[in-house]
RNA sequence: GUCCCCUUCGUCUAGCGGUUAGGACUCGGGAUUUUCAUUCCCGCAACAGGGGUUCGAUUCCCCUAGGGGACGCCA
């Protein structure tokens, strides 16, 4: 069997986002589990709408999500140049062909005059498809409008009859040619359109799959018919279904289509959104959903990709009203993210199962971020830094989250700060309780305050006071961190050091004094 | 308007004529944990509706409803 080719053909004319990279994703396992190839091409014939920035923008995303391409801009490959705009000539040459053979003909008919049309056939209840007018002009009328400088397109001469797309996902699929009628293959600024660009290079880059939106699948057979017209061979076709938000609606710009690139920003980890991307309208053989990249590259099979739009359930858009979130953010972003998404379990699960290294070099951009770690500490390698990143990484869904818990270890501890709940722990036994192990605790040496040491004084100070299980610890948690709830009590306390324990210590006794007096 | 596609727990889905309709996330309950989180159990929860075909339909066919997509000198 040939070489198996995918490709990923975006067009620049706009930021990356879930659909598109699904897309890319898809084409990219398939390429890995067949021991394939994955091409980018970029379809930049849109002169109007293409830029320079979104196509960096896309390759961007790409480059982040780890999508690596074996043949395509940046890169080379023997089937180039991989920019449409770049393949100008090809797409004229073959168009040259179908025109020498008939198969497709000079359209001399305006812009206007071909809309006016339309709206009438429409008024009528006919398709709205071209009347065919100028298919059948002679060779001196051509010559006569082409001398009298007249713009024209090229159409591809649409035969009669029934094609039928057989589609890995879709199934066989019927259509009739009649209700497509003679389309553009080149516009009048000589570009091609990209029914007939993406067949010549489809064919000419030996793409042996064709894995994209089922939006496209009505575009199929008027490609199927070019592949016809020029006797190659068909790729393979496998038109996936298209991915709604929360409201069911297509995603778009105020639909949680955001970019790409905001999850970069938010701190996902790229392995965690290509698993939580796999799964949508994909589901593994074996049902376990918690994979790694190298699980995805090996068990992917479009054939198993579902027909029913799958929803991006990420986003909360009842609180999204007519907010543009391509605009927003990583923080005003994060508002709008469902707490409880399975991509936050996902990535969580992740998280947990990274490297340490690893972990603490891609956290550490987030930790700066916050700017409460002190200029000197912020390093890789200082190991209170990296003990406290290492014990708070099973609270993390994405990085950004860091900023909720970092601060207790930097910043001074201020007893206005307590939480209401706490409060009402904060009498009678509470301040004799803390009195208790403050003494205990400062009769360690600084050296060894560790958390086995750390919670042996506080087990003795359990059997001197009486004191014991809830009301000890909690009575101490709340005294050094203002919260009920957090790291087991022993390691945050050695985590703080002795230090900061003492000096927290002694603010809540200097509050106990003050509330008696 | 015409053509095409879709419809299984709230969500992602498994299923490919005979299943107590399975799993995952969420949610509820319990156990472990000095707290939260984690982990581990248990539980709630679905075949859009109506006709056929069949000994038997979630599965095949038709209709209805709902949803999506396509009908461009956009890709």
């Amino acid at each position: 069997m040939s070489e198996v080719r995918t490709r990923f053909a975006p067009s620049p004319t706009g930021y990356l986002h879930v659909g598109g990279a699904r897309t890319a994703l898809f084409n990219y396992l398939y390429a890995r589990a067949q021991g394939g190839k994955f091409i980018l091409r970029i379809e930049d014939t849109d002169q109007e709408r293409s830029t320079e920035e979104s196509y960096h923008q896309v390759l961007d995303s790409l480059k982040w999500l780890h999508l690596s391409w074996d043949e395509g801009p940046e890169v080379g490959g023997a089937y180039g140049p991989y920019r449409q705009s770049e393949r100008l000539e090809i797409y004229a040459k073959y168009a040259e062909e179908l025109l020498a053979q008939k198969k497709a003909y000079r359209c001399f008919c305006t812009a206007e005059e071909l809309e006016t049309k339309k709206a009438q056939r429409e008024a009528m209840g006919l398709p709205p498809v071209y009347d065919g007018k100028c298919r059948n002009l002679s060779e001196e009328e051509i010559q006569k409008k082409i001398s009298q400088a007249m713009g024209y397109t090229i159409r591809f001469r649409c035969p009669s009859g029934e094609i039928v797309v057989d589609d890995i996902v879709q199934g066989q699929v019927r259509f009739d040619t009649s209700l497509i009628g003679d389309f553009i293959i080149v516009k009048s600024d000589g570009f091609p359109s990209y029914n007939y660009a993406v067949v010549v290079d489809d064919h000419l880059m030996k793409i042996s799959h064709v894995i994209r939106g089922v939006g496209h699948l009505s575009n199929t057979p008027r490609q199927i018919m070019i592949y016809n017209a020029f006797g190659w061979p068909e790729p393979a076709w496998a038109h996936v279904s298209e991915i709604v938000g929360s409201d069911h609606k297509k995603l778009s710009k105020r639909h949680g289509a955001t970019a790409i690139t905001a999850f970069r920003d938010l701190g996902y980890q790229p392995k965690a959104f290509n698993n939580y991307m796999a799964l949508l309208g994909w589901s593994p053989p074996d049902g376990k959903e918690f994979m790694t990249m190298a699980t995805l590259e090996s068990v992917f099979d479009v054939a198993r990709c579902s027909k029913s739009p799958a929803m991006f359930d990420v986003f909360d858009l009842s609180k999204a009203q007519d907010v543009e979130f391509a605009k927003l953010n990583s923080h005003e972003l994060e508002k709008f993210l469902f707490a409880k998404s399975k991509l936050n379990w996902l990535s969580n699960q992740h998280i947990r199962s990274t490297a340490d290294d690893e972990y603490i070099r891609e956290i550490l951009p987030f930790v700066k971020a916050v700017a409460v770690v002190p200029a000197d500490e912020m390093d890789a390698n200082n190991q209170r830094l990296r003990s406290i990143l290492l014990s708070l990484r099973v609270y993390l869904d994405y990085y950004q989250q860091i900023e909720r818990y970092i601060g207790d270890f930097y910043t001074p501890f201020e007893i206005k700060n307590v939480d209401s709940s706490a409060r009402q722990f904060m009498k009678e036994d509470f301040f004799l309780v803390v009195a208790e192990t403050f003494s205990r605790l400062i009769d360690i040496d600084k050296e060894s305050f560790t958390a086995s040491q750390i919670k042996a004084k506080m087990e003795e100070t359990g059997r001197v006071s009486g004191q014991k299980g809830k009301n000890l610890f909690m009575s101490l948690r709340i005294a050094t961190t203002g919260k009920m709830e957090g790291l087991e009590l022993p390691v945050y306390l050695e985590l703080l050091g002795y230090d900061r324990v003492r000096e927290r210590l002694k603010t809540t006794i200097a509050l106990a004094r003050k509330l008696r007096e």
